[in-house]
DNA sequence: CGTGCATATGCATCTTTGTGCATATAGAGA
DNA sequence: TCTCTATATGCACAAAGATGCATATGCACG
């Protein structure tokens, strides 16, 4: 399968499209967070996040007990177009002036 | 589910994916030309096309005994930003000069 | 070490999705 | 009306994907 695939795929699922949108202000944020904040189970979460690493869109740290996800940032201009898009269109009440 | 996750989920399968790059020339194609070009059974191509049509991304018109199918021209701008982004990514091939 | 917290993973299950076969519908033309 | 071509759809099945539970792993701290 392609890469636009992959990333299509990857992101179709509510959960990990959630999670990017978080992980999307450039921070780290660990499992445990994202789990509260997107309210699902620990193990559900965790295998999110593998998805998404696993299609190159986030990289993760080892940090004592905690694992922190971020956004990839070596993503190609091409991969943050598509992401991108996708967000404008999700949350017309985040169509933000900024 | 959010125009967004609609979009993105109809858009990751392989044969849809497909299809929709061939409609993106803006001219009707009818149901038997996709499932030859695109190899698949006449079923499984109209399902996919209905798909398509649920989405809102293509629209369709009976001629005769064909069904011609072509691209939305009312998508918005946000939408057709999403689209050519993902078709930016799966063919390296057509990476054109046009 | 042993305990505790955070994360990953094997397993079973449930749901969703894609597919083919057969059949139904729709229109063209004799 | 009968027949042929094109398309849609009901049904059954297979494959993929998401989820919870239990358990394993990794790390900190005592």
């Amino acid at each position: 399968m392609d890469q636009a695939l992959r990333i299509l795929s990857v992101l179709s699922e509510p959960t990990r499209f959630e999670a990017m949108r978080l992980l999307w202000d450039g921070r780290e944020h660990c499992v445990c967070e994202l789990m509260e904040v997107l309210a699902k189970g620990q193990s559900t979460m965790s295998r999110h996040m593998a998805a998404l690493k696993k299609a190159g869109l986030v990289v993760d740290r080892r940090d004592a007990q905690w694992v922190r996800y971020a956004r990839n940032p070596r993503l190609s201009k091409a991969v943050v177009a598509l992401i991108e898009a996708a967000f404008d269109l999700g949350s017309p009440s985040k169509r933000k002036a900024a």
